[in-house]
RNA sequence: UGGGGCGUCGUCAAGCGGUAAGACACAGGUUUUUGGUGCCUGCAUUCGGAGGUUCGAAUCCUCCCGCCCCAGCCA
């Protein structure tokens, strides 16, 4: 079943849309909006919050507007502003024509700001930064009103104007709302709705050196765009009163309504924007799109499709609750979707040789081997098979333990669409005592991997040619922090002290069957009973292949040892 | 000690006065040329706690407890 055939979310929200359009409000109309501040990657939190916004829309026949929340110029970057359109539209979703800038609105923000001035809502202020911190008073006591709350509305404009023409350094005035400053609410304690910057925008270059609060300017975007439900996570709870505030007093004929929820959190990751950003910038992580990473561009490396990061936004459900998702959730949403639609393909990653001693030297069959066995159309294809292989280390073991039913000294096993086959013999290092190569011998009657006699084995081994198989790089992942939540750190210590040291294994050795020679990027395929492995996006090119471990399949085996 | 939120299974999450959905995880079983997949079974006499209203309460009332957010000229 794919996500659309599940039939619309249900949640706090879509019971909100769904009663605001039963009872006409905005005239039956729905319009969402995703608005980014495009200073940093998008992550799996944000595809949360973009598959609420355009997933409602969708839902109910609405639209959504991708906006970029770009008021503070001194963070925010083009570069951004790429990655996040990309991600978005990878994710699976269409703006459309409907991409807005905050920035678009500088001037009409301008002239709301006017507005309130010469309704004696708004004053300049010309406290310093650590004054009006300290006018603000504290959670628990009142604040106090500055000394120049009172100016004259012409003092004001003529201030303001001065700003606006750049004739102030930065930080010596500001404007600000004329509210209450004994609220218990600070939002709502005089707060700042325009300070001076004088700093190049990334679209509006030099043309202001004052620059819009998000609170005088998230609101108003909403309104002047017809927002009609305007979702966000709930630390901007404390914001609604104000938001609601300056849409009242600006008496625009919109106003949208502001409806939170929790945001996202996953175990063994992190999901501040503050966190990723030491991560790249520490190295602790090669890059935004680090596949360990929970960034889109790094989910995407990694091998996650959209479809499955969809699934999980959907499943993980929208509430106001704060949570933690566990990780294993989301893998296996992907398992789940890469089940049906992977090419089956065998790997080897730590090649052990095993000599066919009764098999002709020189002789190759082309085997017959089904693509998806959960997908009759996907068909076969041909692997070679010869005397010298490589099955996998862990396939084989000199002492068996209980419950170890893969190849073992005498013991004959399967070798996936090839033969039955038998170990006869060990060659060893005389020195260290490393296992070099496998001796057996194999039975011809067994072709494809049936017994004519009916006789069974209790293991299957995936394997690949000696000479025909590639060469290639597989990069094993794994979680990138060794606690559920790195981000509660003990006395002393930060979220970096719970780095997984071992989150990244490189296997250089690796051993593909030749199917796999024009590999494309971002393809992926089952690397049968290993897992889901995704062709590196930038590295796996130019004749080199390199794969990344997107997620292991459930593995029975691995939890009976660990249990042993 | 101010303001705003939130507390239903290990983790998410339905439920909105009529007697606790579902998913993941976990545990068994079964099928299987992937120890994969599929299929079957089990998994909250109880909804943070205590009172109260009611024939009946996770749902209504009261009090208590716990957790999260807010003192950027960030968003």
């Amino acid at each position: 079943m794919t996500e659309q055939e599940k039939g619309p979310a249900s949640n706090f929200i879509a019971a909100i849309v769904s009663a605001d359009i039963r009872a006409n409000k905005n005239d039956g109309k729905v319009m969402t909006r995703f608005p980014p501040e495009p200073n940093g990657y998008l992550h799996i939190g944000h595809a949360k919050s973009i598959c609420l916004n355009f997933g409602l829309a969708q839902d109910f026949n609405g639209v959504c507007n991708l906006r970029f929340d770009d008021t503070n110029p001194t963070k925010e970057e083009q570069q951004y502003i790429d990655s996040i359109k990309e991600d978005v539209r990878w994710l699976g979703f269409d703006w459309r024509d409907r991409l807005y800038f905050a920035s678009d609105y500088f001037e009409k923000f301008y002239e709301f700001a006017v507005y309130l001035i010469k309704k004696g809502k708004a004053y300049v202020d010309s406290l310093s930064a650590d004054e009006i911190r300290e006018y603000r008073g504290t959670l628990t006591r009142p604040g106090r009103e500055s000394t120049y709350r009172q100016r004259s509305v012409e003092e004001n404009l003529d201030l303001f104007e001065r700003m606006k023409q750049g004739e102030f350094p930065d930080g010596t005035h500001v404007l600000r709302a004329k509210i209450n400053m004994a609220s218990g609410n600070l939002n709502m304690r005089d707060p700042v709705m325009y300070r001076i910057l004088h700093a190049s925008h990334h679209r509006t270059g030099n043309t202001w050196c004052i620059y819009p609060m998000y609170d005088f300017a998230h609101g108003q975007s909403d309104a002047i765009e017809g927002i009609t439900h305007s979702i966000c996570t709930l630390e901007f709870e404390d914001h609604r009163p104000l938001y609601d505030w300056f849409i009242d007093e600006l008496e625009l004929a919109c106003h949208p309504q502001q409806i939170e929820f929790a945001r996202l959190n996953l175990t063994y990751t992190i999901m501040s924007k503050r966190k990723l950003v030491r991560l790249v910038a520490e190295g602790h992580v090669q890059d935004w799109d680090d596949p360990r990473l929970p960034t889109i561009s790094g989910l995407r490396r990694r091998g996650f499709t959209p479809e499955a990061i969809r699934d999980f936004c959907g499943r993980i459900g929208v509430a106001k609750k704060d949570s933690t998702v566990d990780m294993a959730l989301l893998e296996h949403c992907l398992r789940e979707d890469l089940n049906k639609r992977a090419p089956r393909v065998m790997a080897v990653l730590k090649p052990l040789k095993v000599v066919l001693e009764n098999y002709p030297e020189g002789q190759v069959e082309e085997l017959d081997a089904v693509n998806n066995p959960e997908d009759p159309a996907a068909g076969s294809r041909k692997v070679p098979f010869a005397r010298e292989l490589y099955i996998e280390q862990d396939d084989f073991m000199e002492e068996p333990v209980k419950k170890f039913f893969r190849l073992a000294p005498g013991r004959e096993v399967r070798l996936r669409y090839g033969y039955f086959i038998t170990c006869t013999g060990i060659k060893k290092d005389d020195a260290t005592g490393e296992i070099l190569e496998l001796r057996c011998t194999y039975d011809p009657a067994t072709r494809g991997g049936n017994a004519p006699d009916g006789r069974k084995v209790k293991a299957t081994l995936h394997w690949v040619s000696a000479q025909h198989s590639l060469p290639a790089e597989v990069r094993l992942y794994s979680h990138l922090f060794t606690r559920e939540n790195p981000a509660a750190a003990e006395e002393g210590e930060d979220f970096t002290t719970y780095i997984n040291p071992e989150s990244l294994e490189i296997l250089s050795g690796c051993r593909l069957e030749p199917n796999l020679a024009d590999a494309r990027p971002e393809s992926i395929y089952q690397f049968e009973r290993l897992g889901y492995f995704c062709a590196d996006r930038h590295d796996c090119t130019g004749g080199r292949l390199v794969f990344n471990r997107s997620v292991t399949l459930r593995d029975a085996w691995t939890k009976i040892k660990k249990k042993a």
